[in-house]
DNA sequence: TATTAGAATGACACCGCTGTCAATGCACGA
DNA sequence: TCGTGCATTGACAGCGGTGTCATTCTAATA
């Protein structure tokens, strides 16, 4: 028996009889044989593992989420995953040489790190897989998975218009996310299907977190005219603007509707517990692990962007207006 | 030019002229060359990696805070971090798997795993070092890095006191992990050393996630006599109890006080912010790798246990107990 | 100046696997 | 029975570094 039949039974090439592949499989299990990654790695050409890139700070249980799904493909496909926090707004050449020292053979570029243009062409160059999480723009030369951020800001904005709410602000995201556009252009698009002019003192910058959602939501609080109802495209941001109410004597949900984005956990920690709209974060980032490993081996030529359909969450943030 | 001097330079030996190195340095500089590590992995007898072990399902932004800790060390010693979650209560197997497959030299165990005495005991026999975060008993075979729990959580106990509280309620954590021990027996001790009974009624179970904190929060509420303050051993566990309390129509603080531990951003996320007890997770996980490099290294011959001062932050949550 | 210890460098085998290609085995048709 | 062609297996040369030990250089000592 060669060494060479054996690495043909780990590797699951053809051409090995089925007795003989028992035969190794057998003594594999017999002697917890493991294979070592590094001569693998050194022989072949591959490493077998893949970088999952994500800037930090960010919302912690988004990225666990991602986090998940990509760890369950790359166990079930005998992979290993390299988690790599850089800071914010990396440079390309950061990120390449991230590659370069590991040898991963792909990335999974988290956003916004996937909508940079100098980061995706650096990869392009390089001729390196990587698949794009949420980017903001779709770009045909490559494979990106997202939610479906337009239509679940859609689904907000039509359950507060439901409600009876007009005067309806929105938080915006950082503007580095693609989705915070995507986000954005729900809400207006729904509020033009109704008729209903978009106030641009309603809509106003926020960064994700949860002080610059309770900042905003003061300023909106400042207004002449207050809104009903606040539309904070993600749930941190949601959370800061409830305890803005909280602080400026803004009774929930009877004074003003809130809702988030992503239904996280925090979604469910606040009081009241937030409306939101769940992305399902764990699949979108399975099926990128699965495109980019498909890319990685080849079984796949064209690039696509795989969009994953959000569900509206109704909770106690969100009430009918009260005429008075 | 020999490729082994090169290899001398790269890993910083002795015996190398400065001029000869600085030549050396100079064309790897040049040349953007990165020695492979598949290759030096495959021929030395290092990975230069480490793992880091978490249980899953777990507060995330612990989990991020001990990662950017480690991983600061591990980057500027040129080690690369494998993060690894695993089921709750992993068997020692897996474990013992993890580091054979990825050859790492070395791994982090965080709590509750590093408490589990078959793992400990399985990654000694290997001979792979370890060290422990946060594990409840200290064995001198073994380095852990942890916070000063005990001291924390009399803190805290110490704290509500000063504000006139003597019916202190205590959620427990989950008692797989050693500081669930710690932080109980802390606030034990601070009441004796006041001569206030320990009322069994009032020390309640948890499991460190939100909903077992509302609903110890609830469990409490039901008693006969209710407790003025309640002290959480965690931050998500607190969040719970304040939202546990707004559902019984318990006003904070002037109620009911309630503590954290952790200062996690749960912490000022909640309303009325808390009061909780800040440990160093950062540090204590940097210090866990520097510990554990050395001892990959053997530039350490001796095990220890590390203990982090803990810091009390008050914020509103709290407040002194209303004589009415 | 000759000697010599120690510093600096290089030669070479080998780490454990994969890619390539040659060798062998086997089933089937002529 | 003998080819023939494909399925199966093995031999062998690296992959890019490190460990070991031999060799050369350098400078201090006798």
């Amino acid at each position: 028996m060669s060494i060479k039949t054996v690495s043909r039974v780990v590797n699951r090439e053809a051409n090995v009889r089925p007795e003989t592949r028992a035969r190794v499989e057998r003594a594999i299990r017999e002697l917890d044989f493991e294979p070592n990654p590094a001569a693998r790695g050194l022989a072949g050409r591959r490493t077998f593992s893949i970088g999952l890139l994500y800037e930090i700070p960010h919302e912690f249980s988004y990225i666990q989420q991602l986090l998940e799904g990509v760890f369950a493909v790359c166990e079930s496909h005998g992979y290993t995953l390299l988690l790599r926090p850089v800071s914010e707004e990396p440079a390309a050449v950061d990120i390449v040489r991230f590659i370069a020292q590991t040898r991963v053979d792909g990335v999974v570029l988290t956003a916004p790190i996937g909508d940079r243009r100098e980061i995706t062409d650096a990869l392009g160059a390089r001729n390196t897989p990587f698949v794009q999480i949420s980017p903001g723009i779709t770009d045909a030369r490559w494979t990106s998975v997202g939610p479906d951020d337009f239509a679940g800001s859609r689904a907000l904005t039509e359950h507060l218009l439901g409600l009876g709410h007009k005067r309806i602000a929105f938080i915006k995201g950082d503007p580095r996310h693609g989705a915070t556009e995507q986000r954005l252009s729900g809400h207006t698009q729904s509020l033009r299907d109704h008729e209903i002019d978009v106030d641009p003192a309603l809509i106003v910058p926020g960064r994700f977190d949860f002080e610059s959602g309770k900042s905003a939501a003061h300023r909106l609080f400042a207004l002449q005219e207050r809104p009903t109802a606040i539309i904070a495209s993600n749930d941190d941001m949601a959370a800061g603007a409830i305890v803005a109410a909280r602080e400026a004597g803004i009774a929930l949900p009877d004074g003003l509707s809130v809702t988030g984005f992503d239904d996280s956990p925090t979604a469910l920690h606040t009081w009241p517990p937030l409306t939101t709209v769940r992305q399902p974060t764990a699949d979108i980032a399975s099926l990128a692990a699965v495109l980019l490993l498909e890319w990685i081996r080849g079984e796949r030529q064209s690039h696509t962007r795989k969009t994953f359909d959000c569900r509206l969450i109704v909770r106690q943030s969100t009430a009918a207006l009260t005429t008075g």
